[in-house]
DNA sequence: GTCTATAGGTGGATAGAC
DNA sequence: GTCTATCCACCTATAGAC
C-alpha cells in the first residue's frame, strides 16, 4: 500500500499535523515540525503518510468521523432540537477553547491550494454538517421547540457560515466569548419559545 | 528608508500581492508569484517592499482604506439603515464574486503565522467593520427602519462573523448564491417591517 | 529602478543502511 | 520502522553592476 498510516505512531502524527493544520494552515506546517515535536525524523513521517496530501485527506476523514460520533451522541442524549443546537455549538466552542480553527473551516480558507482529494473531503464535510442541522431544525420545527420561516436548508448554511466565521474572529481576539455570543444568539433567534 | 512602496509599480505589486494572498493565503504566494505576473524579478520587488511583512502590512491598510471609502460612499448616498446594510452585504459579494476571500478573513486564519503588526492591523479592520456596523444599526433602530433585541455591537459582531464564514464557504463550492441567501436572510432578520 | 547572481535556509520527498 | 544522507525545488533576502 501507499500509506501505512494505521499504527500508534500514525495516530500521534495525525494528532499533532491537526493541531498545527488548526492552528497554522495547510500550508503553515511541515514534515519538520511534527518531526521535531515528535523527537523522530522526517523520513520516518514518510513512512507512515508518505506525501503530505496524503497526511491531510486522512485528517479531514479522521476529524469528520470524530465530528459524526459526537454528533451521534448528542442525538442520543438530547430530545429536545433546541438543545441539540446548544449542543452543536457547543462542539465549536470546545475547538475554540484550545486556540483552535475547525479543521475544515482552516481548510476552507486553504481551499485553492488544496490537492483535489481534500478539496472534495472539506466539501463533504460541510455537506455532512449542513444535513444534521437540517434533520435538526425540521425536527424542533414539528416539534414545536424550534421556529423559523422558510427552508431548513437556508437555515442550516446559515448557522454553520456563522459559526465557522465566528471562530475565525474570536481567534484573532483570542476571545472565546466573542464566539459564545453569536452563537447564543443565533440559535436564541429558532428558540420555539 | 526601509521601503519605497508608493510608485505606480507599487501600486501594480500591491494589486497582484492583494488577488494572491486573497485566494492563496499569506503563505500561499511569494515574491515568485508576483515577479512572473508582473514579468520582473523578485529582487526589484524587494526594492519596492523591502520584506514580504512590509507588504502584507501595506496590503492590510490599503484594504482598509478602500473599504472606508466604500462605506463613506454608501453612507452620502443611501439614507435608510436598512439599504446600507444590504449594500454593505453587496460589498462582500462583490468580492466574492471574483473568486476571492475578503483579505482579512484569509489574513485572521493565517493569524497565528503572521507578523506582529500584520495581527493588529488584521483586529483593526475588524473593529472597523464593527463600529460603521454599530452606527449604522442603532441609527436604524431609532429611525426604525430597523428592528433588533439586545446591544447593536453584539449584533455588529455576528453579521461581520456570518459574511466571513459565508464567504469561506461559498468560495469552496464556487457558488456565490450561497452567500446572498445567507446575507438576505441575516439582513431580512433585522427588517423593521 | 531593475537586473544577475547568490546566499542561507526550508520545503516535500527518496535511497538505502540498520 | 527508524535512521542518515541527500536531492532538488523553492523560499526570503541581499550585494553590487548597470
Amino acid at each position: 500500500m501507499a500509506t501505512h498510516g494505521n499504527s500508534k505512531t500514525a495516530d500521534r502524527i495525525l494528532d499533532i499535523a491537526e493541531r498545527l493544520v488548526q492552528t497554522q494552515g495547510y500550508n503553515g506546517f511541515s514534515y519538520a515540525d511534527i518531526a521535531a515535536e515528535l523527537k523522530t525524523t522526517k523520513a520516518s513521517l514518510h513512512y507512515h503518510f508518505a506525501t503530505k496530501a496524503a497526511l491531510g485527506t486522512r485528517l479531514i476523514s479522521r476529524y469528520g468521523e470524530n465530528f459524526r460520533r459526537a454528533l451521534e451522541a448528542v442525538d442520543g442524549e438530547e430530545p429536545n432540537a433546541l438543545r441539540r443546537l446548544r449542543r452543536y455549538a457547543d462542539l465549536y466552542a470546545q475547538v475554540l477553547r484550545k486556540d483552535r480553527m475547525c479543521l475544515c473551516g482552516m481548510l476552507a480558507s486553504d481551499f485553492f491550494t488544496l490537492p483535489k482529494p481534500m478539496r472534495e473531503a472539506v466539501r463533504g464535510f460541510f455537506d455532512k454538517n449542513e444535513a444534521w442541522l437540517v434533520r435538526t431544525l425540521e425536527e424542533g420545527r414539528r416539534a414545536r421547540t424550534l421556529q423559523f420561516a422558510g427552508p431548513a436548508e437556508e437555515v442550516a448554511r446559515t448557522l454553520v457560515a456563522s459559526f465557522e466565521g465566528a471562530m475565525l474572529i474570536a481567534r484573532s481576539y483570542g476571545d472565546a466569548s466573542r464566539f459564545e455570543s453569536v452563537a447564543s444568539r443565533l440559535v436564541a433567534q429558532l428558540d420555539g419559545k
